[in-house]
DNA sequence: CAGAATCCCATTGGATACTG
DNA sequence: CAGTATCCAATGGGATTCTG
């Protein structure tokens, strides 16, 4: 369900941004297409991760943001991140080529 | 890092039962081919997360299990089953339809 | 600005056969 | 038993174009 190039990526941002335009999360994210954007944006709405907030005017404007549940995900992802700061040898034993 | 299919699922079950073998993890894991299996453990092996052990005999027996690192992302993996856990509208809420 | 539609390519993933 | 090689289908993902 997490699966997806921008998944978590979209996800940290929202979590460290709280609510973000489309546009906004687009030049947040550099290197995704619009397409991709919007296909991860609808998928974890589809599964309850983000919601989607329309404002009828012109012109559009759209937010995204993290749902309770969403957010309730946050502990995990930081657990996550900080495992991935555990990883070993990643500095001080890559002496050898500069 | 953690992308490709299986690769959850293979260390949630080095997780669960520790040391394990090729053909062990093959029976464990329904719906997996040898390739994506070897695949993934190769990849998981190459970022550190899971140790490989070879015993030179015949039949060969290789062995795979987590690595200290591997080990230290179970808080966080625990972490996201909890939050996974708590998932909303998944019984109490669908009365409407059966 | 936000999104839909289309076309196209690269990667992923699966079935099968083969090897040591 | 563990792994490799090959072929094939499905999906993922990107560039572009178009619309309200």
């Amino acid at each position: 369900m997490l699966e997806g190039r921008w998944k978590m990526v979209i996800i940290f941002h929202l979590f460290a941004r709280g609510v973000l335009r489309f546009s906004e999360l687009e030049k947040s994210i550099p290197g995704v297409s619009q397409k991709m954007l919007i296909q991860q944006l609808r998928e974890l709405e589809r599964d309850g991760v983000v919601s989607r907030t329309v404002y009828p005017q012109v012109p559009p404007r759209v937010e995204y943001g993290l749902t309770d549940w969403g957010e309730a995900m946050c502990p995990a992802l930081d657990a996550l991140l900080e495992w991935a700061a555990m990883r070993p040898g990643r500095a001080a034993n890559d002496a050898k080529s500069g």
